[in-house]
DNA sequence: CATGAATGAGCCTTCATTCAT
DNA sequence: TATGAATGAAGGCTCATTCAT
């Protein structure tokens, strides 16, 4: 049992360890460049190895991908729990994506990958279901504060459909903003020097066609936004303004 | 010269069955699943011809893209044409996108390809200038509506910076809507059936959070919208009602 | 009759082109890099047209070395013509001999290609013929000039067939010389500068181990060099001085 | 531990195997002819496995002609371990010289393929220092023998530089004789039937020249070849006659 | 005659995956 | 259970040569 139990801890440490050493190889050298060869070389594993813990290459990149997907939905989670209005409690999880993107940056590629379905369909069943969990997660999420703002009379939509729609809003825009920013596109041709903050008061102004209160206008948002960072996230903006500078 | 006019246009007619059938492999099996020797097979061609017309397979790829986009662009520039308010021209543009991509449904996934830099850096200088001009110039067509807007009093920004803000967003919403249909996302989730109808409706509560007028409850735009299907792409429409059924 | 002359100076004149253009592809590019393609391109005559000329690629670079090689015999035989001592004699053969590595310094390695079997050997009988021809001639001038000493009394010899041995001497002590030179071998560490210079005079001594008079200390030699420059070659120097500037 | 060496040592073997057949190919159908693909038919290995060997075929010729050198300055440092007077010892390198080409009659037209800038570039820079040492080790051994000679008032040179001079010319002589035997050139007409025993012939005479002493003709060298064979190189001449018959 | 499009064998190289030790 | 040698299909690309126009 004991020596079980061990040895199920050594197997999951290695796992992390190969999925740590392929994430550095995907960012660095592209899925074109993660290759078996080099993870093994990178853990000091033998290719053998890797092989009796993921059954093929696109599993390494899922496990990727959920692993960090995971720790999404969970900022997602902890956002939604800001003690403030609705509408501030939807700028926590503006923030928390935002987070993300900072703690992760390279995240969006790798999800990328996964999303082709020429990789993605080589995955087992469960992985590709527990992919979709952690995005309903989030979706989900989303949705209660839209609700929780009607409920509380922050919000009036027509219809109730809106919801969705709502959600669906917003996340296009940030996906969007992201596609955009990793492109390279031509910014500057617009203006924009920091697609991440074009994107969050977007995302405001959005809110506001919805009339949901307060507006934009209506309230100290840098006070709001000081208070998720202190009390929701404190950990992670250390750990993000610690690798600033 | 009728000689060499005649071969030309073979080589054109040959050049457009290659892009033809390396859009159809590149869709149904990915970047990864694009192979010159496939596109040769599918063309009947021999592999030494397709080079002959492609030094490289990034530059199909890219050619591919190019041609698409600039026909993106021309809807762009006739959708400003429409003979309305700003706002109704804005909403023509927003037509000529949702048309772009009805009209080719694919060119979203072919484009994100050459997004990656390791396949754009592949390719002639000038295919790359040809490929951003395009893009400029679809921009600068949203920017000048936003300015007339500005121009004719139905908008007011705080900041001038904001032209091309308001650009990005409705660009980003576009963009992000896009990935995440394409994705396979599990919109339906979110109660969202039809991705375009809920990004046009997103588009506007957008706009009307600018307070550009008229707002969308100020106004029929169930009529503007059959105007501009009819005055500025009837052609265009006939084809994609037609492919409808 | 006229037509049929001037389309043959025509057809030479294209040849010589192609040769001219073949040998700097060559130069530049080595071998491999030396493809009918370019040839064509450099030319600017179509591909079937160069294969008019020749049958394939080897008869090319055959033509070419057979067209030099013929300057190179034609360079010995005026060597011959000095009016001087047998010796003097050898040494503008020599002479000759560096006048020509200094005019086509990159025969030598369009050589090496054609000594190749699987280079020769597609080549027509003719050319094959040619070659030798040219290389016969060459060592029989040489041969001329020892049995010449021999009979002015300036060379004894034991035994008659080291006349070719002899030649053979200095023969390979120019082809290695020139071997090595070419080879980037670390010469420095020899001390040597100007394996031309130490070249030649290594070659006297060697014809003063034969005991070939006047010896090498017994006579003016800078002197006799001086004159054959200017009595046998003197545009060749011009040209090879020209060219140092 | 045993395993290990188990494992070193068959890789050995394979890459011994590997050597050996490119040899083969390389002789029998020039660098151009020399292919993996043929190397792993060959080997009856796949071309993967020759991957795992050498990363690329470069590597494979530049191994080639590394290995075969390094016994080349083994020999050459044994012949000047000779007891003998200077001008002995010096004929004792000419004999490991012949030897080694007796013994190794291929590796000079592998040689001049490393030799090929194109080629030699391709290689680790380890592999290429490597090669410059087993040079450096022939030519200082030669010139060690000739500062002997010096020294033990056997050679009087008017110029130190010229024991680098007369290091070359020997070596020219060696390096050109072999040129131009593997060259095919019409050697008949200089009535040279045996090259290497007028090279040998030629080099006394250049020695000669030098006035190094013993003269040829002061000396019994026959008697000294004898002994070299003997007590030098007993091994590899019963290898070399044992071939002949 | 000139042209250059078309061919297709062939090259070097990579890499996911298997399996004997 | 770990290893890493072996595999071999596949990919991108080149180029000598042919032949219809």
């Amino acid at each position: 049992m004991v020596t079980t139990h061990r040895k199920q801890k050594a197997r999951e440490a290695r796992e992390d360890l190969i999925l740590h050493e392929a994430q550095a190889i995907l960012l660095e050298r592209g899925y074109l460049g993660l290759t078996m060869d080099r993870i093994a070389q990178a853990t000091d594993y033998s290719k053998g190895t890797i092989y009796q813990h993921f059954p093929n290459k696109e599993e390494v990149v899922m496990a990727l991908v959920i692993r960090t997907s995971t720790r999404r939905s969970a900022l997602f989670e902890r956002a939604a729990t800001f003690r403030g209005c609705s509408r501030e409690r939807m700028a926590a999880l503006g923030q928390a994506a935002e987070l993300f993107v900072l703690l992760y940056p390279d995240h969006f590629r790798c999800e990328q990958v996964v999303r082709a379905a020429s990789v993605r369909h080589k995955t087992s069943p469960e992985r590709q279901r527990a992919l979709e969990a952690c995005e309903s997660r989030c979706m989900n999420v989303a949705k209660g504060v839209v609700r929780d703002a009607i409920a509380a009379g922050d919000l009036d939509l027509a219809d109730p459909a809106q919801v969705g729609e709502l959600t669906f809003g917003l996340w296009s825009m940030h996906i969007g903003a992201f596609n955009i920013a990793a492109a390279e596109w031509p910014l500057e041709e617009l203006g924009i020097r920091d697609p991440l903050a074009s994107m969050r008061a977007n995302q405001h102004v959005f809110l506001d066609g919805f009339g949901w209160r307060p507006l934009y206008t209506e309230h100290d948002w840098s006070a709001t936004y000081a208070r998720i960072a202190e009390e929701v996230f404190p950990a992670e903006f250390a750990q993000v303004r610690g690798a600033d500078e």
